[in-house]
RNA sequence: CGGGGCGUAGCGUAGUGGCUAGCGCGCCUGCUUUGGGAGCAGGAGACCGGGAGUUCGAAUCUCCCCGCCCCGACCA
């Protein structure tokens, strides 16, 4: 029982000044946690709690999923990250150290190494196959900007998996097991979440989702279909614009279009000049860009600009994609700024990527190539032929949903657990490698399975309080019932202890204000700032042979026989589980 | 890393060159109080983020450094 005469907790009246989002604010204040320096955070009894009960939800659905657990320190030596070129590759993510004989070491941001040299050191049969491990376990990032109080920490508590397995087909299953895993811990924690195509970036692979918690205060956007529940990350957001019919479009045309290097300005001079129907949608914009310092011209409609996280997306092996600056535009003398048409792009040695709403057939005006000249009637497929088609233009709300074309929303969450299928990338170079039934050595391909465990607090924080604080699901709280006692006499004193033992012995956890100093007020809104689901006060109602039981998320209130006390509260939790 | 804001007691804050750095919360002692953050009285707690400088005098002005928060870039 916690008893909160003893308990090492003192909460804060006033609001952090540092603390802006509500579970950063409301952590700190009802005494969960305590910052100790950017993105570093140390966690007080309460929250230790509080965080151990998602661990154990987490644990316990691993488990049952067959999947074992093991553990790995977070100090590590370089050679492995080495090997798959990370310790480069992490750049100033990776918290690194030396040690007295000035060996090079590291504090683990991820696993995938690890994991596979522990495969490697034990197994070397398909017979051991497939395999699921994973551990819960501190990792360290040393984040441009850590932000949100635990929401995106520099040190933070995550829970990652690891699958095994000869062939593609064993991964999809290793896969979809790990899927179904999380959808039950998420349901669990009584968390709110989409399950959203991702695109799997640096880490390689095919198939990734991520499970977004939707709240406010999240850092990622991503897309929803309100009729058929499509959900992707902004990142993997595909648009499907059909091919159109051009064979009517007159010839392309060239006009006199002086000072209109702006889409803005160009639709005010069409419009004058044909009488109006032109609008930004109506042009085709000409981004020019640098992929890894070759030029490259983006084609998206002339109302978006280029998404470089999505486009970055679309163009496997770039790695840095930046826009032109002048002295990039120097060195294509060819290219007159404002006034850029795909038309004859290859003379000047530049490859067009089209965005997708650049559709075959579609007609567009758009530069010629020639200060204060533009073109329309410019056709795709005519006048121009991309290189390739690729996702650029921004996403926006109302966009087609690419499954069934409703009107999509975009939402902001907080990205609380990642699954993907890693492929044979670690595995390659770190030589993990199984002899088939053939006696053939085969290359194990793996999958990677993330759930942010401190993260996932804030998350279930995020998506459970309201004004006076926080209300935690019944397993997550730091106890099932808050017992208030109030007044100056031994008497609802020694009850509440009573019912509380009474509680405990049923196996229901309890913490029991027992404090004697404090005003019931101010019992009363620390029981409410802790978030403890069931408050029971015992006090002036005892007179009468009664305690009050609240349900804190609604704040419903009802009156119980003293006798009464264990079964009514037996029977609420049962109501809330 | 770019932009913005900030740093005074455990927490929230006042104090733009001049006396012993002020207030609220919290904490300690006593008395009164005890169902919605009680009252009175007394008390402890601050090298004013650090360093250098300007000045008769610096929390306050100048410079450098450090740290924190927010927006953006970044984020397996």
């Amino acid at each position: 029982m916690l008893r909160m005469s003893t308990l090492f907790l003192r909460t804060l009246r006033d609001d952090p000044a540092d603390a802006e989002v509500p579970s950063h604010r409301l952590l700190v204040r009802a005494g969960y946690i305590r910052r100790i320096a950017a993105g570093i955070y140390s966690w007080l009894p309460l929250g230790v709690i509080t965080l151990r009960n998602v661990e154990r939800i987490i644990r316990e659905e691993m488990d049952t999923a067959g999947f074992q657990e093991v553990h790995f320190p977070a100090l590590l030596p370089r050679e492995p990250y080495e090997a798959t070129n990370r310790w480069e590759e992490y750049g100033p993510s990776l918290f690194r150290l030396q040690d007295r004989k000035g060996g090079d070491y590291l504090l683990g941001p991820t696993h995938e190494e690890m994991f596979t040299l522990m495969v490697k050191g034990e197994y070397s049969s398909y017979k051991d196959l497939p395999l699921v491990i994973y551990q819960i376990q501190n990792k360290f990032r040393d984040e441009a900007r850590p932000r949100s109080g635990i929401i995106r920490g520099r040190e933070f508590v995550m829970k990652d998996s690891y699958s095994f397995d000869l062939t593609d087909e064993g991964l999809d299953i290793s896969y979809q097991r790990h899927r179904d895993a999380y959808i039950s811990t998420f349901d669990r924690l009584h968390l709110k979440y989409n399950i959203v195509k991702a695109v799997s970036g640096a880490m390689g692979g095919s198939k990734s989702e991520e499970f977004l918690a939707p709240c406010d205060t999240g850092e990622d956007t991503y897309v929803l279909c309100p009729k058929c529940g499509f959900a992707a990350n902004v990142e993997a957001m595909v648009t499907k614009v059909a091919a159109a019919d051009a064979s009517k479009v007159p010839a392309l045309e060239e006009l006199d279009t002086p000072n209109t290097p702006t889409i803005d300005s160009l639709v005010a001079v069409l419009n004058e000049k044909f009488g109006g129907g032109y609008t930004g949608a109506s042009t085709l914009k000409n981004v020019m860009l640098m992929a890894d310092n070759k030029a490259i011209s983006v084609l998206v409609p002339g109302d978006r600009e280029v998404d470089l996280k999505r486009l970055q997306a679309g163009l496997p092996g770039v790695e840095e994609l930046r826009t032109f600056e002048e002295a990039d535009f120097a060195k294509f003398p060819n290219l007159v700024k404002g006034y850029i048409g795909p038309q004859d792009a290859e003379k000047s040695g530049i490859t067009v990527y089209a965005d997708p709403r650049v559709a075959p057939g579609t007609s567009w005006v758009t530069g010629s190539n020639k200060k204060n000249r533009h073109a329309r009637n410019v056709v795709n497929g005519r006048d121009f032929t991309p290189f390739a088609y690729v996702e650029a233009a921004e996403i926006r709300e109302g966009d087609a949903c690419p499954e069934c074309t409703t009107a999509v929303v975009i939402d902001r969450a907080i990205e609380i657990g990642h699954i993907f299928q890693l492929g044979r990338k670690y595995a390659d170079a770190l030589g993990l490698t199984v002899l088939d039934q053939n006696g053939k050595s085969q290359v194990v391909t793996m999958g990677s399975y993330g759930i942010g465990v401190s993260r996932a607090v804030a998350a279930i924080a995020e998506q459970s309080y309201d004004e006076i604080g926080l209300s935690w699901p019944l397993e997550i709280a730091p106890a099932k019932v808050h017992i208030v006692a109030t007044g100056k006499e031994d008497l609802p004193f020694d009850t509440a202890l009573d019912i509380g033992n009474k509680l405990e012995a049923a196996g229901i956890s309890v913490m029991l204000d027992d404090r004697r100093d404090p005003s019931a007020g101010v019992k009363f809104k620390d029981a409410e700032l802790i978030g403890i689901p069931i408050i029971m006060v015992v006090g002036k109602s005892l007179a009468d042979g009664k305690v009050e039981l609240r349900n804190r998320k609604t704040g419903e209130k009802s009156e119980v026989a003293l006798a009464e006390a264990v079964n009514s509260v037996t029977a609420l939790i049962a109501s809330l589980s």
